[in-house]
Order: C-alpha cells, then sequence, then structure tokens
DNA sequence: GCAAGGTC
C-alpha cells in the first residue's frame, strides 16, 4: 500500500482526486478522513501535529528557576493524538510513503515530523514530492519524480522552535515570576509579539513627546466663467516649493498682499497624463489591508477567509504570494463569472480586452497562489452580508489584476497675485482602466478648470488658515500588520493572531491599538535587560541562521547552543534586578486597574476580583476601607481614558466578544440606580395574579394580600448598570427577564394578549426608536437568536452553514448535540457526518 | 500554564 500525507485535509482530498481521476472516497480514521482508491490510502496532517516542549519536571513554575530552562531538554510530543494513531497505524501497512506537505520551510519540517512518526513504525522507504499549486499537471509531475526530504530545510525549522521555546517560556516566567502574576494573568514575552509591542510603544512615545509647532497656510478662490477653484499659497524655500509658513508674520504679509488685489495673473499650465497601473494579485497582507479599509478587523477578515476558502469559493487565505501560478488561466476564470448577476458585466468587459495580462508582485511563492476565487460562487442568499462583501472584495481584486491600467490627465496651474505665488492641481479620470471594475481604491477627481498662461483670473475669497504639525499617528491593526511584514516578524498565518495576543494579554487596547501601563513596563524592562527579545533584529539574525543551517554552513546544535549562551548572558545581567523589575511591574499592573479617588478614604479605587470570580470596583485601603461599587456580571472589565467629570473616575469598558459594551462610571451607575423607583408593569407569570383572576375575584382584599404570592413585574435598575424586569417579591420570587442597557425605556398602551404585559419602546423620542414588545416575547426572540449565534461559535460553521442547519431543524447547541449525524449529513447538502461528529466532540469539550 | 508556527 502506498500512504501519501499532506500538509491539511483539503490537500487530501484534492490531490486523491486528481491522482484517482476522481474515484477517491473518503472514510472517518479516529475522526480523521483518509482517501482511498486501489492499493492508495491519502491522510491530510493538521500543520504540526507534535509540539516542543520541557519534559514535565519542569512544569512547575515556582519550583523551577526560569534560567534552568536555558539548558533543559527540549522534546518533541503528540499534539494532535487521532492524527498521530491513524497516520502511525496506516504506516504499518503501507509499503512506502510520500510525503506531500506544503512547499515551504514549514512543510518541509512538518513533512520530517511525519517521517519520524512512520520511523517509529517502520522502515519503509519514505520519499518527498513538490508542487506550486495542487493542479493536475503539477500534482502528476511531482508525483512521476519524487525526491528526498531535505532534512537541513527542516532542521533549520527546528531551530526557530527550540530558540523561541526556549526564549519565550525562560523570560516569560522570569517575569510573571518576579511580579507574582501566575495566574491567567502572566507576562509574556517572545521573539514575535515583544518586537510587535515595541513597536507600538514607540510609537506612543513619540506621540507622547510631540511638541507642536504652529505653522499657517493660505488658500485663495479663483473664478474663471463662473466656475471656481481652489489655489494654494507657496514660496521658494531654498530651492524647494514651500506651502506651510512658519512664522506669523510672514504668513500675515503674504495674506495682506494676496488680498490686496482682486485677480490672479496666470504664469504656467502645465499638462500631464499619468498612468495608473492596477494592483498586483492579493496576499494576506494586502488583503487584510483591503478588508480593513472596509471596516474589518485583521482577525475577522481573516476568519471570514478562512470560512470562504472551507466553503470553495476563493483560494487559501494564507500566502505571500503575489505572481499567480502559470496554469491559472485568467480568461478561463472570468468565463466563470459571465452570467453572475453582480460580476456578469464586469467579467464580459474585461475578456474583451485585445489580451489579459495580469499584474504581478515582488513575492513569488511555491506553496500557495495569491488568493483569487475560484470560480464556484455562491449566491448572494447563500452567504452572510459579511462574507458576501469579503467575497466581493476578493473577486473585484482578481477582476482588477487582470484590467487595464487608467489614465489621469493632471493639470498644474500657477498663478501670480499681489507679488505672492499660487498653485492648484486638478487630477482628471480619463480612462477609467481598473477602477472600472474596483471601487475600493481612490478615483476622486479635483476639478481645475482649462485656463492659459497670461490670462486674469478672479480672486473671490482668500483664507489664512493656522494649524498646528501633528503628532504621527498610532499604527491601525493592517497598519502594524503591513510593518511586522516590512520587519520579518511573524508569518502570513501568524501575524493576525499575534496581535490578538497582545489584546488578550492586557497589552493594548482600543482600534487603533493603544499600549497599556503594563505594555510600557514589559517593553522597558526588555530594553534594559533583554534588548534582543524587543528588536526585529533577533528575527532577522534567526532568519540568517536558518539559511546557514538549510545550506549545510551550520548545524541545528550550533545556532541553538549559540542562542542560549546568549540567552544566559541576559539571566546573568537580570538576576540582580528581580526585584526591581516585578516593583515597577506590579506598579504598572496597578495603574491599569485604577479608576479613580475612594471618596470615603481618599485612597484609589480598583478593579478587582473576587473569590467566586466575578469583578467589582474595591478601595486599595482595604481592609481599613470597605468601600466597593458593582460591575456588570459579563465580561471583562478594561478601564478607559476617559473619565468621569463628577467622580474623577476612569469609564469601564466590558469585554465580552460579540457582547462587549462600555459601562461607563460605576459610581454614576449606581447612583443612578439608587434614584429610580421600579415601575410596575404587570402581574408575575411564577408567583402573580392574572388579571383575569383579580376581575373574577372582584374587590375582594383579603385573597389579594397573601404574601406567598400577588408578586408582580417591575422595570428594575440594578447598581451594576443593567436593567431588568423582575419580581417585585425578589428574592423569594427571582423571574427575570433582560432589557437592554442603554436607552430610556416607554411603557406603552399596547398589551402582549399571550403574556397580559404592556409592549416596551427603547428610546422613543429618538430617530430610531426600537419596538421592543412584550418583554417575555422578547426575551424568547433573543434566546432563539442566540443559540444560532452559539452555534456560529464552532469550528467551521459560518452563517451559510448555520443556515442549512437552521433548515433541517438544527438551531441551538442542545439540536446539534442531540442530532444524529447521519441523518445530518442525508438532509443538508455540504455537511459530512465527520463534521457533525468534530462539532459535538468539540461541544463535549 | 511559557513561544511561534502549522492547522480549522
Amino acid at each position: 500500500m502506498e500512504l501519501i500525507i499532506t500538509e491539511k485535509d483539503n490537500a487530501a482530498r484534492r490531490i486523491a482526486e486528481i491522482l484517482s481521476e476522481g474515484s477517491a472516497t473518503a472514510e472517518r480514521r479516529n475522526g480523521v478522513n483518509v482517501y482511498r482508491w486501489g492499493d492508495t490510502r491519502v491522510v491530510g496532517l493538521s500543520g504540526h501535529v507534535v509540539g516542543v516542549d520541557f519534559p514535565p519536571e519542569y512544569n512547575d513554575w515556582r519550583d523551577v528557576e526560569p534560567a534552568e530552562l536555558i539548558d533543559a531538554e527540549v522534546t518533541k510530543e503528540p499534539t494532535q493524538e487521532n492524527i498521530v494513531t491513524t497516520l502511525k497505524t496506516l504506516s504499518r501497512r503501507a509499503d512506502e510513503a510520500v510525503v506531500a506537505t506544503d512547499y515551504d520551510r514549514e512543510g518541509e519540517l512538518i513533512g520530517k515530523e511525519a517521517y519520524e512518526l512512520i520511523r517509529e513504525e517502520t522502515d519503509i522507504p519514505v520519499s518527498r514530492v513538490r508542487f506550486s499549486s495542487i493542479t493536475e499537471r503539477e500534482v502528476r509531475n511531482a508525483f512521476a519524480d519524487a525526491e528526498e526530504i531535505d532534512f537541513d530545510l527542516a532542521a533549520a525549522g527546528e531551530a526557530r522552535q527550540i530558540i523561541d521555546l526556549v526564549w519565550g517560556a525562560a523570560l516569560t516566567r522570569f517575569l510573571s515570576l518576579s511580579a507574582r502574576q501566575l495566574g491567567d494573568d502572566f507576562i509574556s514575552v517572545g521573539r514575535v509579539q515583544s518586537p510587535t509591542l515595541k513597536l507600538i510603544v514607540d510609537r506612543e512615545r513619540e506621540i507622547e513627546a510631540f511638541d507642536p509647532e504652529d505653522y499657517w497656510e493660505i488658500f485663495a478662490d479663483l473664478q474663471k466663467n463662473g466656475s471656481g477653484f481652489e489655489a494654494q499659497y507657496f514660496y521658494d524655500d531654498d530651492g524647494s516649493e514651500a506651502e506651510r509658513v512658519w512664522n506669523e508674520a510672514d504668513a500675515d504679509a503674504a495674506y495682506a498682499d494676496l488680498t490686496s488685489v482682486d485677480a490672479a495673473t496666470v504664469t504656467s499650465v502645465r499638462r500631464r497624463t499619468r498612468t495608473d497601473s492596477p494592483p498586483t494579485p492579493f496576499n494576506t497582507t494586502a488583503f487584510i489591508s483591503a478588508a480593513s479599509s472596509l471596516g474589518y478587523s485583521a482577525q475577522r477578515a481573516m476568519s471570514i477567509a478562512e470560512e470562504l476558502y472551507t466553503a470553495g469559493y476563493m483560494t487559501y487565505p494564507r500566502t505571500d504570494n503575489t505572481v499567480y501560478p502559470d496554469d491559472l488561466e485568467e480568461d478561463v476564470l472570468l468565463d466563470e463569472f459571465v452570467g453572475s448577476p453582480t460580476f456578469g458585466e464586469d467579467a464580459e468587459s474585461l475578456l474583451e480586452q485585445d489580451d489579459i495580462v495580469a499584474t504581478e508582485g515582488d513575492e513569488e511563492t511555491t506553496d500557495h497562489p495569491p488568493i483569487h476565487p475560484t470560480g464556484e460562487i455562491p449566491s448572494k442568499a447563500d452567504i452572510s452580508e459579511d462574507e458576501w462583501e469579503i467575497y466581493e472584495l476578493v473577486v473585484r481584486r482578481f477582476f482588477a489584476t487582470v484590467a487595464e491600467a487608467a489614465t489621469w490627465e493632471r493639470l498644474r496651474v500657477v498663478s501670480e497675485a499681489g507679488g505672492r505665488s499660487l498653485k492648484a492641481n486638478g487630477k482628471r479620470l480619463v480612462e477609467p482602466g481598473y477602477h472600472a471594475v474596483y471601487p475600493y481604491s481612490s478615483a476622486s477627481e479635483n476639478h481645475v478648470p482649462d485656463v492659459e498662461e497670461g490670462e486674469e483670473l478672479s480672486i473671490s475669497e482668500v483664507r489664512l488658515d493656522a494649524k498646528q504639525t501633528q503628532p504621527p499617528r498610532r499604527y491601525g491593526q493592517s497598519r502594524l500588520i503591513e510593518t511586522m511584514e516590512d520587519l520579518g516578524l511573524g508569518t502570513k498565518a501568524t501575524r493576525h493572531n499575534t496581535l490578538e495576543k497582545l489584546y488578550d494579554r492586557g497589552y493594548i487596547e482600543g482600534d487603533p491599538p493603544r499600549p497599556t501601563a503594563l505594555a510600557n513596563a514589559v517593553v522597558e524592562a526588555a530594553e534594559e535587560f533583554a534588548d534582543r527579545v524587543v528588536s526585529d533584529d533577533m528575527t532577522a539574525q534567526l532568519e540568517r541562521d536558518m539559511t546557514r543551517i538549510a545550506n549545510g554552513e551550520a548545524t541545528l546544535e550550533e545556532v541553538a547552543d549559540e542562542s542560549r549562551e546568549m540567552l544566559q548572558e541576559v539571566f546573568d545581567e537580570l538576576a540582580a534586578s528581580r526585584e526591581e523589575i516585578g516593583e515597577h511591574l506590579q506598579e504598572s499592573l496597578k495603574a491599569d486597574k485604577t479608576l479613580g479617588p475612594c471618596p470615603e478614604c481618599g485612597e484609589s479605587m480598583l478593579v478587582r476580583r473576587s473569590r467566586q470570580g466575578s469583578y467589582f470596583v474595591g478601595c486599595d485601603g482595604f481592609p481599613e476601607c470597605r468601600n466597593t461599587l458593582p460591575l456588570p456580571s459579563t465580561g471583562e472589565p478594561l478601564v478607559l481614558d476617559e473619565t468621569c467629570e463628577e467622580h474623577d473616575m476612569h469609564h469601564v469598558k466590558m469585554l465580552a466578544g460579540r457582547d462587549t459594551f462600555v459601562h461607563g462610571c460605576p459610581r454614576c451607575e449606581a447612583e443612578k440606580a439608587d434614584e429610580s423607583d421600579d415601575e410596575v408593569i404587570g402581574p408575575c407569570p411564577e408567583c402573580g395574579v392574572a388579571p383575569a383572576e383579580q376581575r373574577d375575584e372582584g374587590g375582594d382584599a383579603a385573597e389579594g394580600g397573601d404574601a406567598e404570592e400577588g408578586g408582580e413585574l417591575a422595570i428594575k435598575h440594578l447598581r451594576s448598570g443593567s436593567r431588568l424586569v423582575g419580581c417585585t417579591r425578589y428574592p423569594d420570587c427571582d423571574y427575570s427577564l433582560p432589557l437592554p442597557r442603554n436607552g430610556d425605556i416607554e411603557v406603552t398602551e399596547e398589551f402582549c394578549e399571550e403574556h397580559d404585559l404592556p409592549e416596551l419602546v427603547v428610546d422613543p423620542d429618538s430617530d430610531d426608536p426600537w419596538e421592543l414588545g412584550c418583554p417575555i416575547c422578547n426575551f424568547e426572540e433573543y434566546q432563539a437568536r442566540n443559540a444560532v449565534e452559539d452555534l456560529e461559535d464552532l469550528n467551521g460553521i459560518g452563517a451559510a452553514t448555520a443556515d442549512k442547519l437552521a433548515a433541517a431543524g438544527i438551531e441551538s447547541l442542545e439540536d446539534l448535540r442531540a442530532a444524529d449525524p447521519d441523518g445530518i449529513a442525508a438532509e443538508v447538502q455540504g455537511v459530512s457526518a465527520g463534521q457533525v461528529q468534530d462539532w459535538q466532540s468539540e461541544l463535549e469539550a
């Protein structure tokens, strides 16, 4: 039997399809797909199925000096037991194995890991095939001419694994121990995350150190036959043109000269045409950047891309490649879009071009093509709105890369008025070219009319604008990812995750991200004692060392030992400053949690955590001062920069994924609750008396006075800031319904027939009032909606799949847990029994 | 429990 191993299931399926000419069938083993035909089996890994780690005796952070990790043994253990077992079982029956992982360094290492797992079972020959894209021709050629695993290249990848683990773990433990942060809130450091964090911290330092400078600019409105355009004053500054005037007296003088006349004379007119080349194919970074200008975070863009890839609508989203492979036939792919309601016309117009030549970027790699649509086109109804917007972006980017260049006409008009110079730059799109199919890049025009030299133009207005130089702008997420790529930090598959990690670790907040006090302290400590780990030099050096290993000029051991020596030197310096570093980190952690002064004792109020794990605001003077304030029960509190003027307290935001909200000032929220009265709206369905009964009983007061029942529902404000409809007999009756956190709530005269409750309207006087309706009906709808969203949180279920599942009666996690996998597979197209089993096991976990 | 890199 011949065993073929790929890097992922998707590649396994496609390779089996090609090599078997479509006759391969799939079977599940230990939850892993195995494709078979004749005497061949193909199995897909899931990237690395083994991972590096220290032996178990190093597990307890408190028992092991961090520096001991430097020379600790590094072992490899399976991390994906199911896949490892399946691979080993298959290899025992195989006569030969072929490694067909991705054609890049990490793919070589993943292949070598598979090789070693096979070697634990058998000594069958193991070969390696390499192909640049999974197409019939490439794959067949590769299998006809199998090669050997490149163990040097794999060793280069292993050096990276070891160095990253040793540096990351030793320094992370050192900082966490020194600041006594051993729980979920440990303090992490790493070769990629720390230089990335330093980028953000450095930029914030520049902003803080920035000293704005005053300057002035002067604009004049010129008129030609009733059509006006704007011109700007400029002067000669040592041979170059300058617009900014740096002192007020000069600006006033120029302004006075320009206002002393009422016409300007044209002194020069220059016309130029400029071609504007279409953009290059999408790699991951360019894709994230384009999606970001549509308002998607890096993480969200990648997660949608993943779903569209899995559904078969676009190619693999993690790629550095910006050159379409030779086997991509652009005209054939364009042809797929002819007839599409959204894309048909554009595709046809592109096909009418004399020849279709795609643009190329600078980077050409061998593992995956640039991101492009596959030609299988979803209908709008198949996928969510966000998915469609991203899909359209990918399609239109492909269109743009095969479209013609645009042509602009630039018109520059210089004129003189009162001895001063004015200039106006016009631009007009003459040939829209790729802009016709790609509306995402700016094509805005600036109209400047045709004028001739010597012509007189009347001046209708002159403006003197006082301005100030601005500090550099913060990096947005996509700009950060671009900068990481320029510096060689991280990879196409990890950069967006690194940013998420910085958010999760409490190092950055907001978008554009800003560093917390903790982040500043970590970067400062690293700069002083372990400069390498916050510098992109470490990655640059590692890349050079990896190249040497891959070329056989150095060994893994030499490179790793040299790195260990450097880390040892870092620790020699660190040891003496352990307490100092710890104190600084602890102060910063406290600063990130400080809200403002305690009104009772003047100490600071801090965000704290109770023994039960819930968050509250407590006084730093505890136990002498026991003043506290509640916080909402959902989410992780984040202290914002914004403060409440009345209480000098920072506002608090509660981070809870899609339910994230701003709580505001906890004192204001508590006071608001104290001041508001409960508003009764009807009988409690648990313990109340229905209106019908009340009517039957007439005015009989004796029955209605029973304390065991007769509860009523009221709109209540809690001190934690939340509102609810709850029973007046609370805590004897704890019936409650949620209400929105914000907005005025109006109780209307309309009643819900089913529940005997009035319908509610939120923000009745606003432009966009929300008819919430009966609170019980609203709660039931809310639960149903949440159940569907919970489903979408499972791996591989996007809006498209959730929609199909709902049609088959699977509308909640409970439904899915109880479902019969084979039944679902039979009923829902595109969902396999194996997938359902995966979701069910994910639920159990 | 630490990193960064695959993968979903």
